[in-house]
DNA sequence: CACGATTTTTGACATATATCAAACCGCATT
DNA sequence: AATGCGGTTTGATATATGTCAAAAATCGTG
C-alpha cells in the first residue's frame, strides 16, 4: 500500500491567506492575527486517493483544506463502509479525532489537494488567549454536529431522489460560497461514493441522476453537472412520502 | 400548547454531585473544582413531554442531565421528523446550538427529569482559565460528532434488525456505565420514537423486537427489555447484507 | 373497576430500492 | 488510432421495508 507522498512547502501565514474568511473568525485585531501566524506551519500536497490520515492514527492536528477536496469515511470491521462527508477548500477536517486522541475515520483526497496543518495543542493554547478564536472553534465543532444531524434526517427519512437533490443543492451552495458557479460544476466523487454518502447503491444514484435529467431539472454527463432548475430541485424536497 | 413548567431548585455545586465523573474532567485540583462551582447555577425539573428547549430558541446554556432522560429531534418543515438522540443522566445536551446561537432541535423529556443549567459564556470563560476543562469541552463536542457519524453508518448501511441490535447494545452499555443492569431495563421511548431514531417505521421496529424474542436473544414485553444473549445480539452485526 | 385513548403487535399486500447482469462510455496508455 | 479498464447507465427481477388495517395489550382517568 503506497504511503501518502506529502510535499512540504514553506511556512505560509494565515494572515495572507485568501481563504481566511472561510477558515478564521472575522474581526480579529492585527495583534491577534499576528499571534495566529504562529499556528500555520506547513502546507502539504496530496495526489488523488492519497490519505490525509487514517482511522487509528494518532491525533495531533486539525487540517484546513487550502485547495482541492477530500472525502471522509468510516470502515466497519465487516467491510461495510460509509462516506461521512465531502470537504472542500476552506473547511476544517479532523474534529472527530479530538474525542479519543485518535482519528476515527479515513480522509482521502478526491483530487490534487493542499492542506494546512493546524497543531491542535497550539490551537487550544491560542484559543485560551483569543476569545474570538475560542468561540470560532466551538462554532466549527457545533456546525459539524448540526451538519451530521442534517444527514441523519436525510438518511432516516428521505427517499432516494430527495437525498440526491439535497446533495446537489448543498454542493451548489458551497460552490457559490467560494465564488464558483452555483449551477455548473464537476463532481469530484464517483457514483459509488455519492451512494455511500447518501445510503444508496450506485445504480440508484445513477437512476436518480437520469430521472432529474429527464425532468429537465439538471443536465448531467458523468461528472459534469449543470443545474437547470434550482427551484425545481428544491421542490423535490417538499413532496413528503 | 402547554409551556414547560420548570421548578427552580437551590444552587447545587458540581463538586458535590454524584454524576461529576460523567460530566466533568478527571484530575481537577481542589482549586479548579472550586472555580467550577461558580458555574452550576440552578436545577430545573421537567415532567414527561415537557420541552427543555425548542428549535429556534435563543442559545444561552448547555444542560447537564442530572436525572431522567430526553430525546432530541429535528422537525423538517414538511412535517418529517427525525429523532437525533436519546440522552440520559450525566450527558450534556445543547451542543448543536453553539453554531448559530440558536437551538437547532427540540429537546423533550421522556420522563420526569432534572437538569443543571450551564451558562455557556461562563463555561467558555472558565475553560480559558482551566485547560483541563477546555480539553474536556472539546472532547465532549468531538464525541458528539463521532456518535453522529456512527448513526450515519447505521442509517446508511445497516438493515432493520442490525439497527435495533446496535440500539439495544448501546443502551445496555450506557446503563452499565451508570451502575445499572446491562441486561434488564425499561425503555423510556415509544416504538415510534425508536423507529424515527433508527430510520424505520414503528411496525418494523416492533417486528424486529418480536423476531429477537423468537430467537431467544431478548425478552421484551412492551417497554421492559431483558437481554438474554449479548453476544448473540452482537453477532447480528457481523452478518453483512 | 371500567372506560376510552394510546400504543403495540400481527397480518396481508404494495413499493422503493437492492441485486444481478449486460452494454456502453470515457480516459489513459501504448 | 487501437486497446484495456474502471466507471456509468440501463434493464429485469428480487427483497426488505413500508403501508394499511384490525386486533390486542397497556395506560391514564374518572
Amino acid at each position: 500500500m503506497p504511503l501518502p507522498a506529502p510535499i512540504y512547502h514553506l511556512h505560509s501565514p494565515c494572515s495572507s491567506c485568501n481563504l481566511a474568511e472561510l477558515c478564521l473568525p472575522a474581526d480579529l485585531s492585527a495583534n491577534e492575527m499576528h499571534k495566529l501566524d504562529e499556528l500555520s506551519t506547513v502546507k502539504r500536497s496530496f495526489a488523488r486517493s492519497d490519505y490525509l490520515y487514517r482511522s487509528g492514527d494518532k491525533f495531533r492536528s486539525l487540517f484546513a483544506i487550502h485547495s482541492g477536496s477530500f472525502k471522509t469515511q468510516i470502515l466497519h470491521e465487516d467491510g461495510r463502509e460509509q462516506v461521512t462527508g465531502f470537504q472542500m477548500a476552506g473547511e476544517i477536517i479532523g474534529l472527530d479525532a479530538i474525542s479519543t486522541d485518535t482519528h476515527a475515520c479515513d480522509a482521502v483526497a478526491l483530487e490534487s489537494s493542499v492542506v494546512c496543518e493546524l497543531p491542535f495543542n497550539k490551537l487550544e493554547a491560542l484559543s485560551r488567549e483569543i476569545p474570538l478564536l475560542q468561540r470560532h472553534l466551538h462554532k466549527l465543532m457545533s456546525r459539524e454536529i448540526v451538519r451530521d444531524q442534517g444527514i441523519m434526517l436525510l438518511l432516516g427519512s428521505m427517499r432516494a431522489e430527495e437525498r440526491l437533490a439535497v446533495f446537489l443543492l448543498n454542493l451548489s451552495q458551497r460552490f457559490a460560497t467560494r465564488g464558483l458557479s452555483a449551477t455548473q460544476f464537476q463532481l469530484r466523487m464517483s457514483r459509488q461514493e455519492i451512494g455511500s454518502y447518501l445510503g444508496l447503491k450506485l445504480e440508484t444514484v445513477s437512476r436518480a441522476f437520469s430521472h432529474f435529467q429527464s425532468e429537465r431539472l439538471i443536465n448531467v454527463k458523468v461528472r459534469t453537472v449543470e443545474i437547470l432548475d434550482l427551484a425545481g430541485l428544491q421542490a423535490c424536497l417538499n413532496n413528503t412520502r
